[in-house]
DNA sequence: ACTCCACAGGAAAATTGGGGTA
DNA sequence: TACCCCAATTTTCCTGTGGAGT
């Protein structure tokens, strides 16, 4: 036997494609979800006799499955009724307001060029889209993601205004799907838009980590084959994505990145080990990515929170920061905001979880927030000044040391 | 017990900017 | 061109507050 055949290094090469684990992967079977595919087809079925369907909410935390059995009951539905049905998806992230709702929906059903993105009065958008929809002739699903934020930036009026719509336009025949997060998220609503809501709710809970395998274990095996993983590392993927609130995107990222990993080292199977390199990794990504997509006063904001700690070790407080963060402004050139803006800032930041604050009294010296930063500050640093409108920003030591000079 | 600092954070006014009509 | 409408962003103005100093 050929004493070389203990070396080998061999790495395993994948059975499938690695896009089975991606964040846009569709799947045709949702383990555990059986209960809520089949009350929303209920639900639904309605539209099959060509009757009005009733509006849905859907509540789950993230990476519960609510968007994926959304779109894939809505698309096994639309196979059924055949092209007399279209299914207008919207993330409310990005349009909550009621005329960029209205616009969104009349831009992706009835063509882009039946309204234009802005001038029109609001009315006239609406008249526009209901007299478009009742020529569609269609029956009209409309599904909300994370409609709990359409709710918290304008009262209900977006959705007053959907339902106003669907259900007092006759020949126009739409049902809403409204995705949250939000179990309180029905008691916030106000009473014209409660009483109008025939709502029927479909809670999807967490993921607890056996269907986390059961959901990770099909798809690896996609990926993978039997062979070339540890079923342990499997676990160790639904186990940190139970931790995390039952979030099955959370798991399946993981084990991607694990494999990946394992893949660029020409590991010869995927470990345990991989999982946990695999998890730093996803941290580090996610920072640097709500970094780079942060709007620019904001990176001067969060600039001078790391600055002003390095500069004094303890907690921040929102009034150094904001004296900093002027400097920097006139540093880089650009108008600084005041400070009650750098205080939403601030909660904005927070809330990204790139840093932390508390509430502190201070007694005769005031009640400010403490802010600290949350990770590796010289990484966030680098991040920051990678933004090109920062080049002029020049060494940052040197910009540091004169503004502690000028505090006090 | 009373003050008063240094802000938090709500509400409303003001500014900015896309896009319309005449 | 001037002027209007609308949404979004910021500023202005505001009231509220925990506790060290007195």
């Amino acid at each position: 036997m050929n004493p070389f055949d203990k070396y080998q290094f061999e790495s395993f090469s994948l059975k499938g494609d690695l896009t089975v684990l991606s964040a846009t992967h569709e799947p045709e079977e949702f383990p555990h979800r059986e209960e809520q595919i089949a009350r929303m087809a209920d639900a639904m079925s309605s539209l099959l006799l060509g009757m009005k369907s009733s509006h849905l909410i859907l509540y789950g935390k993230t990476g519960t499955g609510k968007t994926s059995v959304t779109k894939f009951v809505t698309s096994k539905l639309s196979e059924k009724i055949g092209g007399n049905l279209t299914v207008c998806y919207i993330n409310c992230q990005n349009y909550d307001s009621p005329y960029s709702i209205l616009v969104f929906i009349a831009r992706t059903l009835l063509g882009p060029d039946i309204v234009p993105q802005s001038g029109w009065t609001l009315d006239r958008i609406y008249e526009e889209l209901v007299s478009g929809l009742k020529n569609l002739k269609k029956e009209i699903i409309i599904i909300l993601d994370e409609v709990d934020k359409l709710v918290e930036k304008n009262g209900g009026d977006s959705l007053y205004l959907l339902l106003k719509v669907t259900d007092e336009n006759p020949g126009v025949s739409g049902s809403i799907i409204g995705i949250t997060n939000d179990t309180a998220f029905y008691e916030k609503l106000d009473p014209r838009v409660k009483s109008r809501l025939n709502k029927e709710s479909i809670v999807f809970p967490p993921y607890n980590s056996e269907q986390l395998r059961d959901i990770l274990l099909p798809r690896v095996r996609r990926v993978l084959g039997d062979e070339n993983y540890d079923e342990t590392a499997v676990n160790l993927c639904a186990a940190i994505g139970a931790q995390e609130h039952g979030d099955a995107r959370k798991a399946i990222d993981l084990m991607r990145v694990a494999i990946e990993l394992a893949l660029r080292d020409s590991a010869k199977r995927v470990t345990r080990e991989y999982v946990y390199k695999a998890r730093d990794n996803l941290e580090i990504d996610i920072m640097r990515e709500t970094i780079k997509t942060l709007p620019v006063h904001s990176k001067l904001v969060l600039l001078s929170v790391i600055l002003c700690g390095e500069a004094r070790p303890n907690s921040a407080t929102t009034g150094e920061v904001s004296s900093i963060y002027n400097h920097l402004c006139e540093r880089v050139g650009i108008a600084p905001l005041t400070q009650r803006r750098i205080s939403d800032f601030l909660t904005d930041l927070e809330d990204y979880g790139l840093i932390s604050t508390t509430l502190k009294s201070l007694g005769r010296y005031g009640r400010t927030r403490l802010i600290r930063i949350t990770g590796r500050e010289n990484d966030m640093k680098r991040y920051i000044l990678d933004d090109p409108d920062f080049s002029n920003i020049g060494d940052v030591k040197q910009s540091r040391q004169f503004k502690l000079d000028e505090r006090i």
